[in-house]
RNA sequence: GGAGAGGUGGCCGAGUAUGGCUUAAGGCGUACGCCUGCUAAGCGUAUGAGAUUCACGUCUCCGAGGGUUCAAAUCCCUCCCUCUCCGCCA
């Protein structure tokens, strides 16, 4: 959600992002309403202070035995009217916050322009990429068996994961040491729900627009969460922190379900794609004053984690028109994977600034005093473990089909 | 799923039977000041949020939403959440 300051102070800005990002922007609707709610907010404050008025004399007419039958009279009158004003300003208000929900956040000056994925901008890129005497496979051809896709579509159906024996023990290795990772560096362990309700799912941003991309149960119109940042950011909501507990730096594992609607075809061999993925993610609470230099932070302790992993990776910086909903910078994080021969997404770290909290009004009180300041929240895997598995198996292949896992992992060759 | 008890400002908590004298008492906490060898205590003052306004101010908010009334924390309806007990179940 944007400032209603900014809305009405500066709408050509909000349009200029959403043409930058490639997402509508209501805002003339928005500035008709807000003018017509100024105006009808005036009319009813007044004409509920003299109700007010008017209640206090009948009151003590009342008490000292007068008649008060005149007042009676005209505060029914105003009541009246009030009524009236109330259900178009109410009619408004609903109008109002449905369109709000739309705007897209605005993005940081530095972010690179562009319509697609085509104009993101590569910030480095760190590692080797592993050469071989031999063909390398694609890590479905390795894994065989253990990945046992008979197994997924008959349990669930197409594009679930399965893995047997090893690699699913390496799935359960890899989440371990991921979570040791980030408690050694200090952050706050969580366990979540992995359903959120519609408010939830609002404050972080999925509604509306990614609502029909995610599993809804409709009988307790709740949603299976398609990424940890939901019941992470949502730990806060409606909550003042103090600025002394600022920053908060949380992780926690959870599965991730996403219907991928209409995204069959490409890029969904194996476990490129899939409904249901598991994640370790990261998620701080920012003052606004320490969150450019809390992004670069994640940054630096991600890249820490792959090149400990021993992948290849490649850092972008995501272009406006490839930038979610709700960020305002995103640093994108793909590995290396020798077997397809093409980088794979497996961590997007991204400053949301004041839009999340704004929605989940969450906030921190300043230490010299003053009203309530919205916190800036950002968030990062750490990391998506199907394409990691993907990459760590395609790279460290041997000839003869087995798997030399990096040190960290320390882990026997496997297959 | 059934029965019961609750939900009031940062926290605790009064007020709900009998609607108006509560634009929510009191306490704790917090901040500042006084006092004081120091600290504590004591005394004093201040201290919720949102909307709107250039400002003064005004309006709104007692879990959420509706209703009754001239007037609702208080009466009525629906829903949500928490706790206790029962049932079912990993």
């Amino acid at each position: 959600m944007l400032d209603r300051g900014l809305l009405r102070n500066e709408p050509d800005k909000v349009r200029e992002a959403s043409l930058n990002k490639g997402e509508p922007c209501p805002i003339d609707r928005w500035l008709l309403l807000d003018e017509e709610r100024r105006n009808l907010l005036g009319s009813t404050e007044s004409l509920r202070r003299r109700r007010n008025e008017l209640s206090q004399e009948v009151s003590s007419l009342k008490k000292s035995g007068a008649p008060a039958d005149s007042q009676i009279a005209e505060s029914k009158k105003v009541g009246d009217s009030i009524g009236q004003i109330d259900k178009e300003l109410s009619a408004i208000d609903r109008e109002m916050a449905k369109v709000e929900l739309r705007f897209t956040n605005i993005p940081d000056p530095d972010v690179p322009v562009g319509k697609d994925e085509s104009a993101n901008k590569i910030i480095r890129t760190s590692g080797v990429k592993p050469s071989f005497d031999f063909e390398p496979k694609p890590h479905w051809e390795i894994l065989g068996n253990l990945f046992d896709q008979n197994a997924s579509g008959d349990i669930a159906g197409a594009n679930f994961i399965l893995l047997r024996g090893w690699a699913a023990r390496l799935q359960r290795k890899l989440i371990n040491w991921m979570m040791n990772f980030h408690s050694e560096a200090g952050m706050e362990e969580i366990w979540t729900p992995f359903l959120a309700n519609r408010e939830s799912m609002t404050t972080s941003g999925q509604i509306p627009k990614l609502e029909y991309d995610m599993y809804h149960i409709e009988k307790d119109d709740l949603f299976l969460i398609p990424t940890g940042e939901v019941p992470l950011t949502n730990i806060y909501r409606n909550t003042t922190l103090n600025e002394g507990d600022l920053p908060v730096k949380l992780f926690g594992y959870t599965p991730c379900f996403r219907r991928e609607a209409g995204s069959y075809g490409k890029d969904t061999r194996g476990l490129n794609r899939v409904h249901q993925f598991e994640k370790v993610e990261m998620v701080r609470f920012e003052h606004p004053d320490n969150s450019d230099k809390a992004l670069e932070e994640m940054v630096i302790h991600v890249e820490k984690m792959l090149s400990l992993l021993e992948l290849p990776c490649r850092i972008s910086i995501l272009a406006t028109g490839d930038l979610s909903f709700a960020a305002a910078k995103c640093y994108d994080f793909e590995v290396w994977s020798a077997g397809q021969e093409k980088w794979l997404e497996v961590s997007s770290i991204s400053n949301f600034r004041d839009f999340q909290s704004r929605r989940g009004m969450i906030r921190y009180k300043p230490a010299g005093g003053g009203k309530p300041l919205f916190v800036h929240t950002l968030n990062g895997s750490g990391l998506a473990l199907p394409r990691i598995i993907a990459a760590l198996i395609e790279n460290n292949q041997t000839e003869d089909g087995k798997v030399r896992l990096p040190s960290v992992l320390s882990a026997k060759t496997g297959t």
